[in-house]
DNA sequence: AATAATTTGACGACGAATCGCAAATTCATG
DNA sequence: CATGAATTTGCGATTCGTCGTCAAATTATT
């Protein structure tokens, strides 16, 4: 089976047909949706699930480090499927694509940062938006 | 008198002491700070203001360019007062203070993503975490 | 001060997200 | 493959942040 289930099962939690469903929404889509989106992705697809069910199998797969989550300046919160620990993501603003890219020019930045006004950089957040590859050749 | 004045005049606003008081605190603060946060700070000071009239001062404070917002995980949004248009945010883990930064090195960041994945990066947002100047020293 | 405009506050509406509990499902065991 | 203990699901109710409505208050102008 994947990777979901094993980690369901070490954690004494029941991988279940609905769980699985939902992360194989965010896994086809790779792009943000709303808990709402994704209920209804579902539904339209003839499945029976309830939004409480949706919210709750969210939170684990956030919990589980599959998921991430991103707040919308009109106070939904987004999901994501992804898979490495610490990254960012690419936006595409046509189709939506959300893509990982490491954070490697970020070292010369926090230098210049630190030298600029004497900040210190921990930890940051970023989101990138343009065109995919796909999208930009049109 | 300053500049958010002039500004509201100039679009036929008028300038009141309500609006002043929430940009007030928005300008003493300088970090994050929700709705009702700022609501409560204008009670504790004795100012008599309701909750209705902070969301519409915040939304015309963005509107005027002079405030930001940011969508938290939990659904909240925050306001913070800005000053310049495209730039991004260092947020002190330790006291909070939110300080305006560029976003110079972004160019070779925007050609190596074109040249690895494709993904032409046409904005981004960016929000930086660690210590100010001042709790650095600490 | 009078007038016309905008703004404010109180109240309610709306939607996103969460919670409690009974019924259903999952999984290990025999 | 049936059984039982554990978890999960669905439903409804509830909370909470945010926004809309409208009369009363405030602001700016004459």
């Amino acid at each position: 089976m994947n990777e979901i289930s094993e980690q369901l099962h070490g954690k004494g939690r029941y991988a279940t047909r609905t769980r699985e469903r939902v992360a194989q929404v965010l896994r086809e889509e790779r792009r943000y949706l709303t808990a709402h989106a994704i209920h209804e992705m579902l539904v339209a697809r003839g499945i029976s699930i309830s939004l409480s069910t949706v919210y709750r199998t969210l939170e684990l797969l956030v919990g589980l480090g599959v998921a991430a989550t991103r707040g919308e300046e009109n106070g939904e919160i987004s999901y994501v499927f992804c898979t490495v620990q610490h990254h960012h993501h690419a936006v595409c603003r046509t189709c939506g694509r959300v893509e990982e890219v490491g954070c490697g020019p970020l070292a010369r930045f926090a230098r210049d940062l630190r030298a600029g006004q004497g900040f210190e950089l921990e930890d940051h957040a970023i989101e990138l938006y343009g065109r995919c590859s796909d999208c930009a050749k049109r």
